[in-house]
DNA sequence: ACCCTCACG
DNA sequence: ACGTACGTGAGGGTC
């Protein structure tokens, strides 16, 4: 079996990775996404191919010999934005830290070294792989030398793979005659000129007849079109010199040994740490476990397996001002607690003989009493300790979150390596590999203890470090009036859960199933054979082409079947209407009749988990169920809301805001005509509709007042004429047009939305209301997509922001009058705009007074806050 | 693991 | 020229 070598145009991949790929930053704001990009397709490669050797070239920047022949060459090193050449010296830094070998030289370009490397190579009778983004590569290509070039295929990384026959197959020619469709066709990147009027069709045809340049030009009268022919005669001195600067230097004299480059373990330790400093958690997976020298600070963790010994540690650490707290336990144990009083004082008490689960949650309660808590996640300590006071307690997490909203998670590992200088910490990960805690605990693992440690350690340390990140960005008061009250409100809410009645949903889903399997049998017949309706794959081909709707294809998979295409494809088929119906009630079956029946638990409630963390704009989300997505627009679908019922005694009073988002947004912009149509509008469309199209309100139409609706939707989502387009069915220039009237009526809404766009690309981010924020590093994307996407955002998060601080602000205020008041309901549920409380009968008044009150005093706005409210036995009728 | 589809605001 | 509305989560299919 032959050596193989797999040589990389390391600007060319960069450079794809960048224009490809979303840009990423680190915590630190340095942009990493082209060296991510390029490291996942690194990797992909050297699995597909197991090479032997491995090398990356680099251009300098430096002139090469072909500058010294034509002036106005540019080669590859043309202008560059800021984002792509800060990652060019990281690139080279990590492939260093892998002991990637990396050759450049003065002189000559990355194409030339890969040449002049390619065929050494091949001459010592190696395979070779040359990866690069640029097509001119494929000159190179040789029965022996394959040329993969990467390609963006809507989203995903598709690679070609070209030897000579490839090469030959796809245009016509040999790998040597590219040179010459180069050199005839021009290169406007490189500035190579080519000859006028001759385009890649020409070009190819009068290679595949003459082979190359000079016999083309030796044959002139035989050239044709009559254009070419005389574009060749009067320019063939500027394709001669198009050759020579196409044509890559396989000879040049570069000083390589194959020993350097022999492939070792890429996965070293000063990878490892370059990845973390980066951010990349994903690859960090691919990393050995003996790579991962973690500090090590077991010297300074203490376990204390004795009752007095434990007793102890509480009386010191009473004496206190803060504490960091790990509580090491699941829903329905608790395995022990890590407890740090100093940097260097970390102590672990296991649950142990004397020292129970309730014990030490206990002791931990009382220590809230004298000493701040500082945790990673307070709302999962609360499930055990009855922590009463916000006060007691700092959450790390949630105040890391309000600093970055973009993260995916907040580890312990991740805060303390943001917040503490920097610091390495092993993660859950490192410590108890992929075991579970009740596992780890099983085993007696020392995992154990030392998480518990980190974690507590990490929670101190973080603490006064967040605390000043927040007071420094103006969210110290985001963080404490709202989203420290509110981990005790969603708390509760969470334990509390909401009633559902099994039966009925099991019912519920059994009527579906007769349906959905006649409606099985009717698409059946129609198509002719059975197959998997729930496969898009196979639906396509069934429509599109065992049945000849015309007008398919859309993803990058296959054809789309979604719902609003195949309504537009084809709404008369019968067969469509079965599978629309079919996909809704299988949705409503698997989702939603099986999937929360899963999920009651034995007190038949159900407990979704309400988390604080996760989204961009500061709302929160809800799993496992998600109670937020329940279905209300269809009738069919609306009905599961019956099964969700308070308990006896008991009614449900839901209450949502009216239209907050557009509310804020008239707050916001202070456009005092929107702000004037709210006070006069019971119908804010239709009064939109009149203004927006200049009728009078009485004789606006439907159409108007729909259409005027999808516009106000629009503003809200940052407004584009194309999506606006996409939505209503018009042409771009129809919902262009709406939307400038809609800023010819609304003036300063126009003004509020460039402002946001502006802010947000002057400081990086934009902020809501009560300056909770939100980064938007797409701003300065180079890529347009991604920029209007940032454009987009900067509009709407403001809005969606400030809209989520207000009905957070609401349910802490309603959560906690319900306590003072001494009520018995609850708060149960909190679907973006609307709260619904499990009501006691006889507290029906007082709860309907404090659910508006409290909703409509959140925020005082410059148009009130309307609130719907409804009461019913159960979520159907209260809605 | 990733895509598609679809449920909600 | 680029190819989209903003924010989520879950289930099923596919590789």
């Amino acid at each position: 079996m032959s050596q193989k070598i797999l040589l990389i145009d390391g600007h060319s991949i960069l450079n794809r990775a960048f224009y490809g790929l979303p840009d990423l930053t680190n915590s630190e704001g340095r942009h990493t996404g082209a060296v991510y990009g390029f490291l996942n397709i690194l990797f992909r490669i050297l699995e597909e191919e197991k090479p032997d050797y491995l090398t990356v070239a680099f251009d300098l920047h430096a002139p090469t010999f072909r500058h010294k022949i034509y002036d106005a060459y540019k080669g590859t090193r043309k202008g560059m934005p800021e984002e792509l050449a800060e990652q060019v010296p990281l690139m080279k830094e990590m492939l260093g830290a892998m002991g990637v070998k990396i050759v450049s030289m003065e002189g000559y370009e990355a194409d030339d070294i890969l040449g002049t490397l390619a065929r050494r190579s091949e001459e010592c009778g190696m395979d070779v792989t040359i990866l690069s983004g640029d097509r001119d590569l494929l000159q190179l290509a040789t029965e022996k030398v394959m040329i993969r070039l990467p390609k963006t295929s809507k989203g995903k990384t598709v690679i070609e793979d070209y030897h000579a026959a490839q090469v030959l197959e796809k245009y016509q020619v040999t790998p040597p005659q590219i040179i010459e469709l180069k050199a005839l066709m021009g290169d406007s990147s490189d500035n190579i000129p080519g000859i006028p009027g001759v385009g890649e069709k020409t070009a190819t045809k009068m290679i595949v007849e003459f082979g190359n340049i000079e016999n083309a030009y030796a044959h002139l009268e035989e050239v044709k079109p009559n254009k070419a022919r005389e574009s060749l005669r009067m320019h063939y001195d500027m394709a001669s010199l198009s050759k020579t600067l196409a044509t890559i230097n396989t000879d040049s004299p570069i000083a390589y040994a194959y020993e350097d480059a022999k492939l070792g373990d890429l996965f070293t330790k000063e990878a490892y740490e370059l990845c973390k400093q980066l951010d990349f958690k994903n690859l960090l997976g691919r990393f050995g476990r003996d790579t991962v020298t973690e500090i090590t600070m077991d010297q300074d963790f203490f376990i204390c397996s004795d009752f007095s010994g434990t007793e102890a540690l509480f009386e010191k650490a009473a004496l206190k001002e803060t504490a960091g707290a790990a509580l090491m336990a699941d829903k329905d144990r608790v395995y022990g607690l890590g407890l740090a009083l100093k940097e260097k004082e970390v102590y672990y008490v296991p649950v142990e003989g004397l020292v129970t689960g309730e014990y030490l949650c206990g002791k931990l309660q009382a220590l809230s009493g004298k000493t701040i808590i500082s945790a990673l996640d307070v709302k999962a300590i609360l499930k055990h300790v009855d922590i009463q006071k916000p006060a007691r307690v700092f959450d790390v997490g949630v105040g890391a979150y309000l600093m970055n909203p973009l993260k995916s998670n907040y580890t312990f590992d991740d805060v303390a390596k943001e917040y503490m200088g920097g610091v390495l910490l092993p993660s859950k990960e490192d410590l108890l590999g992929k075991a579970s805690l009740a596992k780890a605990w099983e085993e007696g693992m020392d995992g154990l203890m030392n998480l518990a440690c980190y974690m507590a350690y990490a929670a101190l340390g973080c603490m006064e470090p967040v605390k000043k990140a927040l007071q420094e960005t103006g969210m110290l008061s985001v963080y404490e009036e709202i989203e420290l009250p509110l981990v005790f409100t969603l708390d509760s809410m969470e334990k509390w859960g909401i009633r559902v009645k099994g039966e009925e949903l099991k019912a519920y889903g059994e009527k579906l199933t007769v349906r959905i399997q006649e409606l099985e049998k009717l698409i059946y017949g129609q198509a002719g054979e059975e197959f998997n309706i729930n496969s898009p794959k196979q639906l396509g081909v069934i429509l599109f082409e065992k049945m000849g709707i015309p007008g398919g294809k859309k993803t990058k998979t296959g054809y789309s079947t979604a719902a609003d295409i195949l309504e537009k494809l084809a709404p008369e088929q019968p067969i469509v209407n079965d599978i629309l119906e079919y996909r809704q009630l299988t949705k409503l079956k698997s989702t939603y009749a099986d999937g929360l029946g899963n999920v009651i638990e034995e007190d038949g409630r159900i407990h979704s988990t309400f988390n604080q963390t996760i989204t961009a704009t500061g709302r929160i989300s809800s799993t496992e169920p998600n109670l937020q997505n329940i279905p209300v627009r269809m009738e069919l679908g609306r009905l599961i809301r019956k099964v969700f019922v308070p308990e006896e005694g008991f009614v449900f009073v839901d209450a949502d805001y009216s239209q907050i988002e557009l509310r804020v947004l008239a707050h916001m912009s202070g456009d005092e005509k929107l702000i004037q149509a709210y006070k006069e509008a019971q119908d804010i469309h239709r009064l939109t509709a009149s203004q927006v199209f200049h009728v009078p309100f009485e004789e606006v139409t439907s159409l108007q007042r729909r259409n005027a609706k999808a516009v106000n939707f629009g503003i809200v989502y940052g407004i584009s004429s194309f999506g606006l387009s996409q939505d209503l069915s018009i042409t771009r220039k129809e919902a262009a047009e709406y939307i400038e009237s809609y800023f010819d009526t609304y003036p300063k809404i126009k003004g509020f939305l460039d402002g946001m766009v502006l802010e947000g690309k002057e400081k990086g981010y934009v902020t809501t209301m009560f300056g909770r924020r939100r980064p938007v590093p797409e701003l300065k994307s180079s890529n347009f997509m991604q920029r209007s996407f940032g454009e987009r955002v900067a509009m709407n998060s403001p809005i969606q922001g400030t809209a989520a601080d207000i009905i957070k602000i609401a349910m802490n205020r309603v959560y906690g009058r319900m306590i003072q008041e001494g009520l018995q309901s609850r708060l149960v549920l909190q679907v973006h705009d609307e709260l619904l409380i499990e009501t006691k009968k006889e507290e029906l008044a007082a709860v309907s007074r404090i659910l508006e009150e409290e909703m409509k005093g959140a925020a005082r706005l410059a148009v009130e806050l309307e609130v719907d409210m409804h009461e019913g036995e159960n979520w159907y009728e209260a809605k």
